[in-house]
DNA sequence: ATAAATAAAGATATATAGGTCTTTTTATAT
DNA sequence: ATATAAAAAGACCTATATATCTTTATTTAT
């Protein structure tokens, strides 16, 4: 449903906004250590979310990652739309090339109505607001 | 969404059910050129689809593929299964381990109801249903 | 029986996603 | 200024999904 980079990058989000409202700028090392993601890999699909204004880092000591704040709210659908292209939105069904709805194949009618379900879902969806969830306990980052 | 795989498997079923109805056993040669696949890979998953019980086939001349009445209704969620195992429909969302409710990730609350959702549409929808709407004309196997 | 048609099987190739390791650059505390 | 801590960059590695090609086994028409 979503790639693991994807789902990596969410709850590395998420606890950086946590950290965030405490004052902190987790590192590498802290995030890959709360989500549970390897160590290496962690740096890599972070630069990708930094390259794509996703989040702000600093390096040198004392750095980490932080959010600016004008990129709020900060929803899934944008995250999303990064790290697996909108086509994730787009295509859809049994992945025809141009597809409308006047030659629609087998599934449409009801396939689409779900899909626009799951693209509300991830607009309304904000890292700020899973944090707040995590916070109250409602949810948790790691198993 | 759906693997690549899946999508075709499902175009090709669909063909085969609208040809079976008319008498006829399609090949793989029929099927490929039919619903726009590349021909030695359609050979290869229609031997999967077979070896799963999903469809039948006969070798030799004047063979093909064609359906085993008690396997009806053939909905999609038997295809999924079979296509990209269970875990499609069990592990979701962010990706955890041992996925309760207990401690859920956080999207859990939304997300589990538009996943159920695709659940239950897929268990509607139905080889044969879908072959009649490609026979009336309300949906097309390519472009 | 033989030939033709056809799916099955298996070996191989290619692309993409996922992951690791090493080196470089940058920032800051001292 | 220097040492240290941290992210960035880039070269790799590995696994999986996707796809092709060649050969073999099976069925039926003749
Ligand atoms: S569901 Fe509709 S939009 Fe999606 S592939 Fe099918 S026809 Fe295209
Ligand atoms: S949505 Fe629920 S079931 Fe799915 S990964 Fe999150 S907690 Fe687990």
């Amino acid at each position: 449903m979503l790639a693991k980079i994807t789902e990596y990058a969410i709850r590395a989000l998420v606890f950086i906004e946590i950290q965030n409202q405490q004052g902190a700028r987790p590192g590498v090392k802290d995030i890959a250590r709360e989500i549970a993601s390897p160590e290496a890999y962690t740096g890599k699909f972070m630069q990708l979310l930094t390259k794509h204004g996703l989040v702000r880092s600093m390096k040198g000591r004392g750095g980490g990652f932080f959010f600016d704040q004008n990129i709020r709210p900060l929803n899934l659908q944008k995250i999303v739309l990064v790290l697996e292209g909108e086509a994730y939105f787009n295509k859809c069904g049994l992945g025809f090339n141009g597809c409308d709805s006047h030659e629609p194949c087998p599934i449409h009618k009801d396939y689409i109505r779900v899909k626009q379900e799951l693209f509300d879902l991830f607009e309304k969806l904000t890292i700020e607001g899973l944090a707040n969830d995590v916070k109250k306990g409602l949810a948790v980052l790691k198993k």
